[in-house]
DNA sequence: TGCACTGCAGTAATCGATTACTAAATGCTT
DNA sequence: AAGCATTTAGTAATCGATTACTGCAGTGCA
């Protein structure tokens, strides 16, 4: 512990640097006590550290032997405040999202933090709130203590133009809300729907329910527009009721299923725009002692790791979480270091079905 | 967007600060420019927004007054670099660790966002990987761009060490392994089972397998004496071929229940001492076509998401990742802001039953 | 031997906020 | 009205790293 005043002495210091041992306690240092123990001046420590030229060979062979010895890293805060950057990313959540929410973006988490890492920047995780048409941003942005802004989900308008006034770049992941001017990577729902859909109509289904939500209508309007799609193609006719978009969650989607079930008609297969939804319809059927796929198949969208553990496990079409990250942070980062400052939005293919045990053919 | 170079004209500033409307582009300001737009000094900005005392009731209102219109924040990094204080947290997690672990630490990602949030804190997520006995830890921790350090599970010697030379206050959440002056909250697993086991009893089950793991020698060692405990308390002779301790993941599980059921006697009941084995085990039960819980109970620890939605929902002794956070929290702002010094280690309670459909009474 | 030029080391200003210290201005008392 | 006390305003140094610039030593050429 006595360390770190005994570095403050030129004498000691070059002492104890000869002795020290890689498990001892580790001092703070600063580019200056580098200097001093190297004998040079602090410019020529910075010139060897940055890979610039301007010292001869021989110290600069001095200055990285004692900097590696001595683990020396440059204070952050330091370079920030001259450079003006700090090589943190905000990844930005809504505060009062679901827990839900933690099955969407688990993958897409562990992709962002992978790829940012290894890009050197830290990935600050913080929440937005909304009070009374108040946009409560974190302190992280206010304070451009970010590079940029990463953010999860359905971004509203209010949120957006607050973001904006900042003018820090950011990208929005999966969002289904109309934007502009914006870097933003979605998933294509309306794909994703239509080939749920075509899967089942090819596995013989004729009568087949649909589950949707109004709680998100851009999004339901995505994924029935490719139902319908599907649907129309094959000239196929179905009665209203069995179109809910009440779901919001497990739930409601159980109470969608109820209703479709109560209708005279039991259909042959349910779409499900999402798999909680689906996961929640299957409660219903079984509730209902019909069993899944042998009286109604079931399919749903995402892939969440949940939809794996079901029983049976639940067939649906992926939306790929890691493609969209990896595009997202592609984007982002051009943006922050100007590489290329067009701005763009990617969509995301999503037409790969993975094929588990809800859905069987008609007999 | 003309505004950055405006601003920078102590005339035009006066004139544009009078006409800023809320929706504006917000440029970055300094204390500069502030004390210019007021027509005072730096310094008297600053004693206004550190709330010191040194000016007039008539400059304080102009000032906060300016501050509040322009929304005016401090430089961090220019902070950070006068005090040697970042207001960051790590969050430290393997590389390598596990999607599954998702599921556990979720709640507990949650409730540290909330609580540090709420503090000043920004948490920066980051890993340390281990590869040939080196432990490579993030930046953030080798610059000293944290204050503290927040460590979730199992936190192997080596790691221990490394982080240790740095000095960085840390707190290690759900460590299974023996650690010394470290802060350190877990769990209470062998409570945990000790309340699962003695839940079995209570049933009525005297036939009951365990299902643990090897691959975490120390958490195994306390579930197995809870569960050693519950059955001699009893008077309860198990044949050896009914406690599995190979157990890793669902899978491994699996197997372990197919031991247990491929020994000539059936249990009537099975502990696992997680839940995520609970959930292999019980896909083997099904596939061997028993009914759970009419033939064979099954309970598990954790409480994690997906427990609530198998099939039937597990009945599990909920491990409360929430107190367990906050305790951690508590402990590590403690120490990062010196109130105080006692290094302690704390232990969450853990014999909250939560009663689901996995269990039955036994006949 | 002297002059020009190259190569290297060191000095000082910079980024933005804070604060100890100095200077100025005000109020109060006799 | 002069002198003292007290409040308020402003200056400059600081945190650590970087870099433009200055200065010095050494080499080569005439």
């Amino acid at each position: 512990m006595f360390l770190i005043v005994v570095y403050k002495d030129i004498h000691f210091t070059k002492i104890i640097y000869n002795f020290l041992e890689r498990d001892l306690y580790m001092p703070k240092l600063t580019i200056k006590e580098i200097a001093k123990i190297a004998g040079v001046s602090p410019s020529a420590v910075s010139i060897v550290l940055n890979n610039r030229t301007g010292v001869s060979e021989q110290t600069r062979q001095k200055i990285l032997d004692i900097v590696e010895k001595l683990q020396y890293t440059p204070n952050p805060n330091s370079r920030r405040l001259l450079f003006n950057k700090t090589n943190n990313i905000a990844v930005l959540f809504r505060k009062n999202a679901s827990p839900l929410e933690h099955f969407f973006y688990s993958d897409l988490n562990r992709i962002i933090l992978h790829e940012f890492e290894s890009r050197g920047y830290n990935l600050i995780f913080t929440s937005v709130t909304i009070n009374e048409n108040n946009v409560l941003l974190p302190n992280v942005i206010k304070s451009y203590d970010v590079d940029g802004i990463i953010f999860y989900g359905d971004v509203e308008p209010l949120i957006l133009s607050s973001i904006r006034r900042f003018d820090i770049p950011f990208v929005v992941v999966d969002n289904h809300l109309p934007v502009h001017d914006i870097l933003s990577v979605s998933a294509d729902y309306a794909e994703a729907a239509y080939t749920a859909t075509n899967y089942l109509i090819d596995l013989g289904h004729k009568d087949i329910g649909y589950i949707g939500t109004s709680s998100q209508a851009h999004f339901n309007a995505q994924t029935f527009s490719g139902f319908k799609k599907a649907v129309e193609e094959h000239e196929i006719v179905l009665p209203i009721n069995w179109i809910q978009i009440e779901a919001d969650d497990e739930n409601s989607a159980y109470n969608c299923m109820k209703n479709i079930l109560n209708y005279g008609k039991v259909p042959t297969a349910v779409f499900c725009s999402a798999d909680i939804y689906a996961i929640g319809a299957m409660r219903c059927i079984k509730d209902h002692g019909l069993k899944i796929p042998d009286d109604i198949s079931v399919i749903g969208i995402d892939d969440i790791i949940l939809s794996q553990y079901t029983d049976p496990p639940l067939t649906t079409v992926k939306i790929d979480k890691v493609s969209m990250g990896k595009l997202a942070i592609d984007m982002l980062v051009k943006k922050i270091e100007k590489t290329e400052t067009t701005i763009t939005s990617a969509k995301v293919t999503s037409n790969n079905i993975v094929e588990r045990a809800t859905t069987k053919a008609k007999v």
